[in-house]
DNA sequence: GCATGATCATGC
DNA sequence: GCATGATCATGC
């Protein structure tokens, strides 16, 4: 029997739910539902396991025991390691209150500050009463991480406050992200409290990477090849962000070369390692060689090492991942991959050169503004155009080289697009022939930033 | 000289 | 085998 007073005999009565399906957990009268797609998972196991009405209530849905219950989808490596699925919706922000709102009483903090987490095996196709069951247990944040949390919350009040609830972005916190949530971009306008313009409606959402921590906890995952910057609590005052912290250990370095680094900081790296300016980083931090940032994974930050040349040029540009042609055309905008990289936290190393050496001028928390953001998602519309179109390849020069229709440098100040393989036989599958070849498949390409867009937008302050 | 297209090298 | 960061080659 479970007492909806006692947080533990809720916690134990969930935990029974362990590698088991919703089918085999309830009362057969489950059947009789018709339950299918995302979100209704949680609706079941609500009414069907622990007997109560699903609520969207401001309470946690245990409230007497302040216990709120979400499950949530887990995916499996190939090494056999769980990872979160996706970010863990919570609840929705109230543009017109949460302004007015102190943390310690928010809306967010009286339904959030515990969480009792069940978290699935997804797989595609099945039905939601299959999925197992693989990880229960309840979560309260660690000190350290509250911090983080809190700032965040004030980072996205602070948007709000200033009239740019429109302008939110999950680039613009660390753990606690603002996601659109709702089904059509249009019918989810809502108002905001310091402006016209209507705004997206949002929910806050821990971070893919926080629920990966998360999971990792529960399943008691070694964390050894993870390094922590903040060591301890206290470091983290109120008015010291992560992003001081880190910011503040690189600032000893300006104007030193990586020569110079090292010497100062007594060792000696393997300059033509693939992996040398991310172990400069490490030990910049006080980390171990190898490690992985536990805070820079938490937050999903994108670590970027740029080489400025010495008329301020970025050597490069920089790459993404490639796309496939095929996923391309089929996502929409906010659901694309380049949305989702955009969309997030950058850590930029900016080195110069100077001869031959590399001096280390300045770093930065850095993400997209919106206004870049809508004007990359015209180099992606284009692309989704001509991948749809099947107009690619404009022509083919004597010896051989292939131009094509893609968006290119100058057509966009933010992005362009450029081939990304071992070799032009290096392809993914086109979903429409190319019209003047008739080919099926194309090199793998990618979106890049332009090198100029670096410069002025991100280098330069 | 730079933009664009092609490819290399390393490491998992 | 492939992703990723880096570099090379061609041509406007």
């Amino acid at each position: 029997m479970i007492n909806k007073y006692d947080c533990n005999s809720i916690i134990s009565y969930a935990k029974k739910l362990k590698n088991k399906s919703l089918i085999q957990a309830c009362e057969k009268e489950i059947l009789m539902h018709n339950y299918q797609g995302k979100g209704n998972f949680g609706q079941v196991l609500e009414k069907f396991y622990f007997g109560y009405e699903p609520n969207s209530e401001a309470e946690p849905d245990f409230k007497e025991a302040g216990l709120e219950l979400k499950s949530s989808p887990l995916k499996q490596l190939k090494n056999g390691e769980y990872r979160a699925k996706e970010r863990l919706v919570l609840n929705i922000i109230n543009y017109m209150e949460v302004y007015k709102e102190k943390f310690e009483t928010s809306s967010f903090w009286k339904k959030n500050a515990h969480l009792l987490l069940v978290f699935y095996l997804y797989e595609k196709d099945s039905n939601i009463l299959d999925y197992v069951i693989k990880l229960v247990d309840d979560w309260s944040y660690p000190e350290e991480d509250l911090k983080v949390i809190r700032h965040d919350w004030e980072i996205i009040n602070r948007k709000i406050k200033d009239g740019l609830a429109h302008e939110l972005s999950e680039g613009d916190t660390y753990y606690l992200g603002a996601c659109t949530k709702g089904a059509t971009a249009k019918k989810s306008l809502r108002n905001q409290p310091y402006n016209k313009i209507k705004a997206k409606q949002r929910a806050y959402s821990l971070k893919q990477g926080y629920v990966n921590h998360i999971i990792a906890n529960i399943a008691q995952e070694e964390r050894a090849t993870y390094g922590k910057i903040i060591k301890q609590p206290k470091i983290l005052s109120k008015s010291v962000s992560i992003e001081e912290l880190v910011v503040s250990k690189f600032k000893l370095f300006y104007g030193k070369s990586t020569h110079e680094i090292e010497i100062n900081l007594g060792l000696h790296l393997n300059r033509k390692a693939k992996s040398y300016f991310a172990n400069l980083t490490n030990v910049i931090l006080g980390l171990k060689l190898g490690q992985k940032i536990e805070e820079f994974e938490k937050a999903e930050i994108q670590v970027k090492t740029v080489r400025i040349k010495e008329n301020d040029l970025p050597k490069e540009n920089i790459s993404f991942p490639n796309f496939k042609y095929i996923d391309l055309i089929q996502a929409d905008w906010e659901d694309s991959d380049f949305y989702q990289i955009l969309t997030r936290k950058f850590f930029f190393v900016f080195y110069q050169f100077k001869g031959s050496n590399l001096i280390l001028r300045k770093v930065k928390f850095w993400n997209m503004p919106h206004s870049d953001i809508l004007e990359a998602k015209k180099v992606w519309a284009q692309m989704v155009n001509i991948i749809s179109s099947g107009h690619i390849i404009k022509k083919i020069s004597p010896k051989g080289i292939r131009s094509t229709y893609f968006p290119k440098k100058k057509d966009n100040r933010v992005s362009h697009v450029r081939p990304h393989a071992n070799n032009a036989a290096d392809t993914y599958k086109l979903p429409v022939a190319d019209k003047l070849t008739g080919a099926k498949e194309y090199t793998k390409h990618c979106f890049w930033l332009n090198a100029s867009y670096v410069r002025d937008e991100i280098y330069a302050d």
